[in-house]
DNA sequence: GGGGTAGATTTCGGATCCAATCAGTGCCAC
DNA sequence: GTGGCACTGATTGGATCCGAAATCTACCCC
């Protein structure tokens, strides 16, 4: 295990989280390590071992267990017999796969949802689009921009599909924070013009516009990330 | 529970197809009842009781748990704490749009499968279709249709792709039998002559045609199934 | 000095027991 | 007669203990 912050050490935070949230405890501990893999403290190849996340927030082995398999369906762990658990690591093949999967899958998703969207659903999409431009931290943005997409598809509730969808954006996240943090700064205006394109088809339920922009906009993400060797860690 | 016929009794096919698979116990479960779920003994709606399964089986209830979580990652089950886990059950909007995932990802598997597809596949997916065209049972149709079409897809390891055209294809089998059982026969010869233009396209390594066969196949199929009510259980 | 193997340690997989929660039932009050 | 409540049986969730597999290490042989 690498020297790297916060790792190994039980915080308060982390029993603060674990704790705050109600339900079962195998469900504690999967919004825990899928809070943990989502915000980067647990990087792609990173072998999780149950013991210690057992230990860390005070509880059995077992609903550990159980955690990881959870997340194994959403996409966030992987798992080997007699090996355990990993954070899956993508080849940059692979991701650029979900990309063309989320290029096809999201603007249905759209589509489905639009017609169910109010217009109390529109004014909070456009609020957190300002709250994107007004903000100035990475990993705001990558929260925020999450919560922009999958707000736009949020009218649709069909599972398999909202399902499939988190499922592309969980086991991409790790790549798309390397490539915001990378460089893709200057590409933000772009994407901020991008959302209000989308913003605007969806306020006018233009399916066509919306699907439109929207697989545009994944497209030009997926072609910008390919260009950037380092965000599958191929820099040497 | 109903009178349905080998339910609720262990049968030695029970017990010989679950020690006939080697591996880690839990993964056997898993086959076992995947097994069930994808034949159509359990039906989508059904209670799966971890006890009973896990004593036809001669194991404990530990990897009857983990082989549900797994199966729940693959769609074939569900989980509500403290309610156990139960096969699916969509509602005809819901196999609709799973269809229509289908239509959009599908030709993408088969894009990203077809350069890698060599002659020896080919023979094999030709012969596939003739064992569909010799076929006069419903049931083994089904399985082989499933196997023409995820052959196709085999070039392709990209797993997170794979994974997902696999698990649409788990989600909806329940419905697929009940269509191919109650009328879809007469469609076979439109089913078989559309393999044969895919079929075709792979060979001759025609991307676009393929792409375009297959979202049309996928897509007649998805009318046509939504036209049967019964299919959903609405024939009330 | 390098590679391979055997032992020790670590970690995962499974069994059993106990606690928590849910569904169905019957009783009582209104 | 009906609605609500408490109780009971059934079923899942969690903890602890034990066995099995994999990895790591140290040692020996080449």
């Amino acid at each position: 295990m690498g020297p790297r912050a916060g790792h190994g050490v039980s915080t308060d935070d982390d029993l603060a989280t674990f704790a705050g949230t109600g339900g079962a405890a195998s469900v504690r501990v999967a919004a825990y390590l899928r809070e943990q893999i989502l915000r980067g403290h647990l990087a792609p190849g990173e072998r999780i071992r149950q013991e210690e996340v057992a230990e860390r927030l005070g509880a059995s082995r077992l609903p550990v267990r159980e955690a990881l398999r959870m997340l194994e369906a959403e996409g966030l762990t992987e798992h080997e017999p007699h090996k355990g658990a990993r954070v899956p690591r993508l080849s940059r093949h692979e991701v650029e796969v979900v990309y063309k999967m989320r290029e096809r899958l999201e603007p249905l998703a759209l589509l489905e949802s639009l017609p169910l969207l109010d217009d109390d659903a529109h004014a909070r999409l456009a609020d957190v689009q300002r709250r994107i431009e007004d903000n100035d931290d990475l990993d705001r943005f990558l929260e925020l921009d999450r919560e922009f997409h999958l707000g736009t598809y949020s009218g649709c509730h069909i599972d398999p599909l909202n399902a499939m969808v988190t499922r592309l954006w969980n086991s991409t996240q790790h790549y798309r924070r390397a490539f915001v943090t990378l460089g893709g700064r200057d590409r933000m205006w772009v994407v901020n013009s991008e959302h209000r394109l989308i913003l605007d088809a969806v306020v006018r339920r233009d399916g066509a516009d919306a699907e439109r922009f929207l697989r545009g906009h994944i497209r030009r993400t997926r072609i910008e990330l390919g260009h950037h060797p380092a965000v599958f860690g191929e820099e040497g």
